[in-house]
DNA sequence: TAGCTTTTGGACACTCTTGTCCAATCCGTC
DNA sequence: GACGGATTGGACAAGAGTGTCCAAAAGCTA
């Protein structure tokens, strides 16, 4: 994840500071996933970096901004990957039940089940309460711009006549839900490709038994 | 909830004891669900139930035991509002359509919208990984205990001719990912009732659609 | 009313955490 | 090698939380 090129400017991250913001924010992800906000003490995140205390202080400033610098890198991460995991949904699908196979994998994969939308949403999940001006970004930023991205592919879909959906934004949310159905959700480790593979398949034969054309039978 | 006369002769809870108990562990859950096990003190809960901390250390001694204790509570009635919920499973459906649209509603909320439901999710959300004895607890009690049980009934449906279904395992899990697809959660305030019925409408309409008899149509 | 148990509130020791300060040290640049 | 900014480790005060102890008060039972 090298992307200090871009921003090389910046006031914050000149020469070396980068390399250990970026190694306080990953030890911060992990400590806040595993203990919590109120849990993680600044003493562990900077052992996890391998960093003095006071670096941590010098460069992030609070607990409270250390805490949303992290939240912030994720949501930027994670919108980002599902950006880019968005574009690759099947216009026009040859084969539309393997094709929807296939990005059902890719989100999963890179989206749901991959280290920062696990943490996020454990984030989100844990602290969203306390503080709600994180949750309101992602809601902006994350589902909230990409909703309708995703419910829109389905109303293309459905005016080429490849699926039969009344109601598109319906159909994206029960998408989601069923590719997520079968995924196991064991906390600690992810999900084999293999299991990835299956629950997609599962969910996509089911969305395409209800949504599918009707003269055409699934064929998974 | 006043169950306490099944129990009167258990040597805990004697006289007033279990008044101030149940009032004890009901601040626990309320502090426990708001602030996590690490943020949460006892002098909170303490106020929050009315009580001197003392007492608290009297009756549930750690606060490890507290949070235990508390844990076991929900449970408890979670598990018993789930398996009474279960029975009401449309087994004999005339219009399955309706029925299971109906049972999808008390499921939600009955057992996923409702206050104890959303306590336990928050609860083995965030401290599950610390305490996995209690997720353990819950995945024999609860789901693990009562997933067959609802797999089952499905199967019962699909041998009956009401619906076609292959696998009733996943069926099951599907039918529940797509009843929770289109419900709104907020967190803090609960869906209301016409949410809930919509929510079902939703989810069980695409259901049948992929699995009810392919001759009938889903009027819904 | 007398006796017993429980509750209460306050004080206490102990630990942990946060955030600050500072001198010593490291490291890249000139 | 000299300079300057960043880093380090340690000490520190302040605050919060846990769990214990205890004497006074309250509540129930007989």
């Amino acid at each position: 994840m090298d992307i200090g090129h871009e921003l090389e400017r910046s006031p914050a991250m000149q020469r070396g500071n980068y390399n250990k913001r970026c190694a306080i924010i990953a030890a911060a992800t992990a400590v806040f996933v595993r203990d919590g906000f109120t849990g993680a003490s600044i003493d562990a995140i900077a052992e996890e970096a391998g960093v003095s205390r006071q670096t941590i202080y010098n460069q992030l400033g609070d607990k409270e901004k250390l805490f949303a610098e992290t939240v912030r890198a994720i949501e930027e991460r994670s919108s980002a990957v599902l950006v880019s995991t968005l574009a690759t949904f099947p216009d026009h699908p040859a084969d539309i039940a393997e094709e929807l196979v296939e990005f059902a994998v890719r989100l999963t994969r890179n989206c749901i089940c991959d280290g920062d939308g696990r943490a996020l949403r454990k984030l989100i999940e844990n602290e969203g309460s306390r503080y709600p001006e994180l949750f309101a970004t992602w809601k902006d930023y994350g589902p909230g711009k990409n909703w309708p991205a995703i419910s829109a592919r389905f109303a293309r879909l459905a005016r080429d006549g490849d699926i039969e959906v009344d109601d598109p934004d319906l159909a994206a949310r029960q998408f989601m839900a069923l590719i997520g159905a079968d995924l196991p959700n064991e906390p600690g480790d992810r999900p084999t490709d293999e299991q990835l593979q299956q629950a997609a398949r599962n969910g996509v034969k089911t969305f395409l038994r209800a949504y599918g054309k009707r003269d055409g039978a699934v064929a998974l």
